[in-house]
RNA sequence: GGAGAGGUGGCUGAGUGGUUGAAAGCGCUCCCCUGCUAAGGGAGUAUAGGGUAAUCCCCUAUCGAGGGUUCGAAUCCCUCCCUCUCCGCCA
């Protein structure tokens, strides 16, 4: 969410900015809902001191055992118009906070300019793709249609799902360990267990409602519950409503949880394989920083992701999203994005974003400064470190052999027991 | 799931209709006293929104959440959520 402050005072500048993505901001409607808030407002807590005031009086006057009667009616006069007056203004309110619930993040100024990802400006790329010197197979074929298995995902829930079973179950397993640990003993991070159910207000604060619903499972009408779709939303809402300690800062989290998105968008895309399910595992970097070292944070999770990539050896590349593709909450974010030699293409496996205090200001996640007291929002930031599926897609097919086995990448030995797997039988 | 008790500021904890945003204590900040330490004295110490250039000032809201009664609600009524104790069930 954005400041109202900022979008009362600076305007123009919001609207310019938020044009770079592509958002029409409506500026007649702001400034009709802003006017009228303004002159509502006024006259309703005008009125209310009034009330409160007058309703003192009576207090006083009844314990002098005075006479309230004239008092009362017009008390009572007053409630009765002042309700009608809040009413208004509770419903005005309501609108001004759906308009700027659905404003997308500001972005920062070195974000590149472009419509869609064929924008993305490339930073920099690490490793070589293999050369192979026999006839590759994509995943799937590599995964035999029993390791992973496509057909059982579809007769246990449907499409988009998938069962993997012996070592590429046994690979999942050893690379969140892997992964997990990494971020622990490398990297400083605290490590996060939380719920996979969040209720409407934790979706709300990390921006994926009201916008986003189609994109999510809703499994409760009841308690307005939804299957995570990030561990970014249960984790960041470890800040909501909580004043934090200078000294306790930075505070970083890795978390593994499965995600379940149901991707409404994006049917047809990627529709073999388990590029994209719905229900697929994730380690996650959490980061809550002061404003004023959310820059360096970014870089700092974005070269912690990187490490889990680097360890594993696999060619990707970094590329910083321009602002077209850019996510609705993010300032700012890098994509790895790893190489997948069955498509001859590089593919996201990672997504690391500073929110700023758009996530902040929503949740009431503050601060408090030691050296002057303050209370300010804090900063928040998070990457994938790495996606599960898409990590072991890449180790299955960078990582192939002629004979159909895949080597194991170094750092995994001891997390798998072996140097290779699914040797022909 | 059943029965009971409860949810008040950073913490403990008063407060059953009126000048209570909220006693008291603890903690914290500043000042005084003090050779040092300990002890003591004084002042201050919630958050959000709005009026504003403004962190001064003024107004409004907030005692789990949402409704209601009333001139007026932390206090009374209704619904929901959560915590604790006991029982049941269970990994």
């Amino acid at each position: 969410m954005l400041d109202s402050k900022l979008l009362r005072k600076e305007t123009k500048e919001v609207i310019s900015n938020l044009k770079r993505r592509g958002f029409e901001f409506d500026e007649t409607l702001w400034t009709k809902l802003e006017s009228k808030r303004k002159a509502l407002q006024g006259t309703t807590e005008n009125q209310q001191a009034k009330l409160n005031e007058l309703s003192k009086n009576i207090g006083i006057a009844k314990q002098n055992s005075e006479d309230t009667k004239d008092l009362e009616k017009m008390a009572s006069e007053l409630t009765a118009t002042l309700k009608e007056q809040s009413n208004e203004l509770d419903n005005l309110l309501e609108q001004i906070e759906n308009f700027v619930l659905s404003i997308p993040n500001l972005i920062d100024h070195d974000v590149p300019d472009g419509e869609d990802e064929t924008s993305n400006l490339e930073l920099k790329k690490i490793g070589s793709p293999r050369v192979f010197d026999f006839p590759i197979k994509d995943h799937l074929d590599i995964g035999r249609s029993y390791e992973i298995d496509m057909e059982a995902g579809v007769k246990l829930t449907g499409s988009r799902f998938k069962v993997l079973r012996n070592d590429i179950a046994h690979l999942q397993r050893g690379l969140i360990n892997f992964m997990i640990d990494t971020h622990v003993q490398e990297h400083g991070y605290e490590e996060v267990y939380v719920p996979y159910i969040v209720n409407k207000e934790s979706l709300i604060s990390t921006g994926q409602l009201p916008k986003f619903e189609e994109d999510l499972f809703k499994i409760d009408n009841k308690n307005d519950f939804y299957l995570t779709s990030t561990a970014e939303v249960p984790v960041t809402n470890l800040f909501r409503d909580e004043i934090l300690n200078s000294e306790n800062l930075p505070i970083k989290y890795v978390c593994h949880t499965p995600c379940f998105r149901s991707e409404a968008g994006s049917y047809g895309k990627d529709t073999k394989g388990i590029m994209r399910l719905h229900q697929f595992e994730k380690v996650e970097l959490v980061q809550a920083v002061e404003s004023s070292d959310s820059d360096e944070a970014l870089e700092e999770l974005t070269e912690h992701a990187e490490n889990i990539l680097k360890k594993l050896e696999l060619p990707y590349r970094v590329v910083s999203l321009c602002s077209g593709d850019i996510g609705f909450s993010a300032a700012k974010t890098y994509d790895l994005e790893v190489w997948v030699p069955s498509q001859q293409a590089y593919r996201e496996i990672s997504s690391c974003s500073n929110f700023r205090a758009f996530q902040t200001r929503r949740m009431k996640a503050r601060w408090k400064n030691n050296s002057d007291n303050k209370i300010e929002l804090l900063n928040t930031l998070n990457g994938s470190a790495l996606a599960l599926s898409r990590t072991v897609l890449a180790i299955l097919e960078n990582y192939q052999e002629s004979d159909g086995s895949v080597t194991i990448p170094d750092v995994l030995r001891n997390y798998l027991g072996k140097e290779s797997i699914l040797l022909p039988q």
